[in-house]
DNA sequence: TAAGCGTGGGC
DNA sequence: TGCCCAAGCTT
């Protein structure tokens, strides 16, 4: 049997069994969440629009404590708008894409300055603010304001490819998944689109995992193609075309002054940590050109960290020298640097990966 | 359009 | 260990 995307969707009765098959299995296992309204709450849409910021390729784990201490610091959208930049990024360090946080702080200040205050219950409107693309403005849509909207993340896009055995290559079958969240998202007279849309990324999550499917807890099993094909299995879908990650070679300074401590570095606005402080670095391509070049500072062959992005991979070695030493190098300038005390350099909310450089000092 | 942008955890 | 992965957006 094989069931092409184009054939027997306009099934309705199939698309109803779906919705209440996922929102019965949300009323039983819902999970509890920081920022979740839970049954018979109001949601709050400051809480919704940060957590959703938050989540952007990062793990419910990884999140919870730094909701949980924006919400500390600001309780409301105002008092983070009113913030300074700085204060914000430094509480975002460790959270990584860092872009993130200033689009956050931008989007705040808007929703502020042109909204009262109270985020616009308008996908479009959404859409227009810093940081908020197709995801995010749809799952406020629906969760925020219990709106319909085509609710698309990386569950939803796996649930469909699987559930309707959809072949092909990400992110070439995205427009198709899309068809799919906007055919099966039905209408908010029939089924609240927040519990909707919350359901299936719990089952995504929880169920219909990428490396794992438990299809027979799954409540969405009876209806799902790749499961019920005897040729087909689950985990094949999506198809995903696969990059190599490059590798890349840097050197760290430590740069060390008696009297006033180490040199730190406000990054630039764009690019790489954008706007965080780190150390002063420098990466190129080459590994045998890059020792060449700082060959004149003794860089040790086993001082250095490695660091995996999500588009390359980084060995960092670890060099101290002295300012006039670091001056030298030639790298001083465009560079906009502080001193901090030794004592101070731990507390300097700094990127993972130069929080593993300290460590190693 | 495709590349750039972090991090920690799981297997 | 090495690789894959997580509630994507911006340029």
């Amino acid at each position: 049997m094989k069931i092409s995307h184009a054939s027997s969707i306009d099934d309705s009765q199939e698309i109803l069994n779906f919705n209440n098959q996922a929102v019965s299995w949300y009323a039983q296992n819902a999970r509890s969440l920081p920022w979740r309204a839970m049954m018979g709450e109001t949601a709050n849409p400051y809480h919704v629009w940060l957590s959703e910021i938050m989540l952007q390729q990062t793990t419910v784990t990884a999140v919870i404590p730094y909701f949980e201490k924006f919400i500390n610091l600001w309780p409301r959208v105002d008092g983070l708008a009113a913030a300074d930049e700085a204060a914000v990024m430094d509480a975002w360090a460790g959270l990584g894409y860092y872009s993130r946080a200033r689009n956050l702080h931008k989007c705040a200040k808007v929703v502020c300055d042109e909204y009262g205050g109270e985020f616009p219950q308008e996908e479009k409107l959404l859409l227009k603010l810093p940081g908020i693309g197709p995801y995010t403005a749809a799952a406020i849509m629906a969760i925020a304001f219990g709106q319909r909207a085509a609710v698309m993340d990386g569950n939803i896009e796996r649930i469909f490819a699987r559930y309707r055995h959809v072949e092909g290559f990400l992110p070439d079958i995205k427009p198709i998944l899309k068809d799919y969240t906007q055919l099966y998202m039905l209408d908010d007279s029939v089924f609240d689109p927040s519990s909707l849309a919350q359901a299936l990324m719990d089952i995504g999550a929880t169920i219909c995992q990428p490396k794992r499917a438990r299809c027979t807890e799954c409540p969405l099993s009876q209806g799902c193609v790749s499961y019920l094909d005897a040729d087909l299995k689950p985990l094949d879908y999506p198809r995903k075309k696969v990059k190599e990650r490059p590798k890349r070679y840097g050197v760290c300074f430590i740069v060390e002054n008696d009297s006033q401590g180490y040199l730190i570095e406000r990054r630039p606005k764009k690019g790489l940590f954008a706007n965080m402080y780190g150390l002063p670095m420098h990466m190129e391509d080459d590994e045998a050109e890059m020792l060449k070049r700082f060959s004149g500072c003794e860089i040790k062959q086993n001082q250095f960290v490695e660091h995996i992005f999500t588009h390359f991979h980084l060995k960092l070695y670890v060099v101290k020298l002295g300012v006039g030493a670091f001056y030298d190098l030639g790298l001083f300038d465009n560079i906009n640097t502080e001193w901090v005390s030794c004592a101070e350099i731990r507390d300097v909310s700094l990127p993972s990966l130069f929080s593993k450089v300290v460590k190693i000092i």
